[in-house]
DNA sequence: TTGAAAGCGATACCAG
DNA sequence: CTGGTATCGCTTTCAA
């Protein structure tokens, strides 16, 4: 590097100079810094990573980064990072796992430090390589590989919750409208539902419909053909805020009151469930939170001062708003 | 690399065989291949990249990855850089310019070939940097930097038609609520505002309002404000579906009629506008278009074939729902 | 088609 | 505190 020359001294110098180490006279480094601004020069990356050993990026990999509740999460990992220095890479899979091993191959070739899975599984790339654990943390949905510790919230008492308000305000025939079967997320939240349900002795009563996608698209099309049933539910617990508003769009279209005739809860506060009509009543996900913790983690995991924790579980908190109506005796 | 060894071969033809030369026997080539897949070997981002100069990766600033309209934007990004096996790196800014330029050094040291710009920004970083221009290309807001080439919708002329629109329905005290006033996206739809207003000899009634945000937040205040005064304006043309989601939310709780007593137009066409009470009229982005086009216009920029294409102005589309009611005359 | 050797641009280690 | 040198892991050029 020929800001070297400029400054006449040794490479090695600039370098130290640079990165801030101690060892440099301070009269040094300022001169090789100023000589460095008024040059442009600014290191390769590439070539301080491959002899470092460190991208500095974190890779987060979420299932579609256009849902509802992963950017938030995202915001919380960028401002735990940005304080490291730290780069962030996004990788939404769309459930495609060849886009998964794709991703996770970043980590393996080095161009990424480490992983926040967003969305509840450790790519098949990984098995068999143990020793990735220690740089992969799970966030908002668990995984299931030993040793990778997970940032969430307690879904199951969550929903059974929601599902207790509901009956407390009277509500019996209450249906669980929720994600894919497969992901664990849902699994504990229907396990709370049914839970509540089994309590106040309601479960002839309990159903649980797994969708394929927890959007607003597919809570308007479940409710359409739930509103041609003979016998309506009373409450409908969403596993997500957009599957709660297209739901109650779809009510609208038939002329269902909402909460009137049926009442509905939703998962994740997202900020506009407080704008909607009726402002809907929901479980606040602190997302940014699970993002900013997770990151935290990730880095203490990687530096290897993780008292193995495998499991940080965040408050949640029931956000009582008009889609429920108010109690009815 | 001792995939060499167990191949029997020199470095540089397991290297070659694995990077898909053409120079290299097809039996050498999937004798390789197989011995590094039972390996488990990946060759080193860091030093590949370092050594060809390229480091695969594209990244993404955006002011806010939390505002609505970014997210469908980075999809359509990503779908378009996965064909070519190019990885995409988010940062958010959230108008820190210190951050701003700590992106743009990712471009500058090569850990990113080049930057897709949501901001509407060129960072200072690069002034006087032209030789970067080919690197950069902005989508949604276009940029002040000669040879950056831009992808986005025509604003002025959207706003103009969505003014149109109100007026055709015989509305006529109209309220324009907006972002930035420094935005040139926002600049534009004012513009295409006050043309229409004038046009119609409504020049009298037109009133922007220029909003430091353009979230849900932003727009519930701004409503409340408003709703205090002696004359209501009758319709408000809101530059983002989140201002109009706030503000709409402003009317619902003081009881104002929406639409009939005032109408509202959006900006983005973004999901939750369909299932909103009342319906949103909003002008649709093709959000993702937008990013998939600025990607491919990017790598083509990258790589030189270029036609100097300054500006790919995409379709809008002015989406009537319920939000603005029907003819009154 | 393959091998040998020379870097890519920095950092790290060992002397001084 | 600074200089010299080896080296990070791969790709590329030049010969064979």
């Amino acid at each position: 590097m020929d800001i070297a020359r400029l400054a006449g001294v040794n490479p090695s110098t600039v370098s130290r100079a640079l990165s801030g180490s101690q060892s440099v006279t301070e009269e040094t480094r300022n001169r090789i810094a100023a000589i460095a601004k008024a040059n442009g020069y600014v290191a390769n990356h590439n070539a301080r990573m491959l002899r470092s050993r460190q991208a500095h990026q974190i890779l987060v990999i979420v299932p579609n980064i256009a849902a509802f509740s992963h950017p938030d999460v995202i915001l919380g990992v960028e401002e735990a990072l940005e304080e490291h220095g730290i780069g962030v890479i996004i990788g939404s899979t769309k459930g495609n796992e060849e886009r998964e091993n794709a991703l996770a191959r970043q980590l393996i070739t080095g161009a990424a430090d480490g992983l926040i899975l967003l969305n509840g599984r450790v790519p098949e790339e990984f098995q068999g390589l143990p020793q990735y654990a220690k740089r992969i943390v799970a966030v908002s949905r668990p995984v299931d590989f030993p040793g990778v510790p997970f940032i969430g919230i307690d879904n199951e008492s969550a929903a059974l919750e929601a599902t207790q308000y509901l009956i407390s305000l009277g509500r019996s025939r209450i249906l669980h409208l929720s994600g894919p079967r497969e992901s664990s997320i849902f699994a504990a939240r229907a396990k709370g539902y049914h839970a509540a349900m089994a309590e106040a002795g309601l479960e002839a009563h309990a159903e649980v419909m797994h969708l394929p996608f927890f959007t607003i698209t597919s809570g308007r099309q479940a409710l359409r053909d739930i509103l041609t049933r003979r016998h309506l539910p009373d409450a409908v617990l969403c596993a997500s805020d957009e599957l709660a508003f297209g739901a109650i769009q779809s009510c609208r279209e038939v002329g269902i009151k909402v909460p009137e005739q049926i009442a509905f809860v939703g998962f994740d506060n997202h900020p506009v469930s407080e704008a909607f009509s009726p402002p809907l009543t929901t479980v606040s996900v602190p997302r940014r939170d699970l993002g900013y913790v997770g990151a935290q983690t990730l880095l203490r995991s990687i530096s290897d001062d993780l008292s193995e924790t495998q499991a940080q579980i965040l408050p949640y908190e029931l956000i009582v708003r008009a889609s429920c109506g108010r109690n009815r005796w």
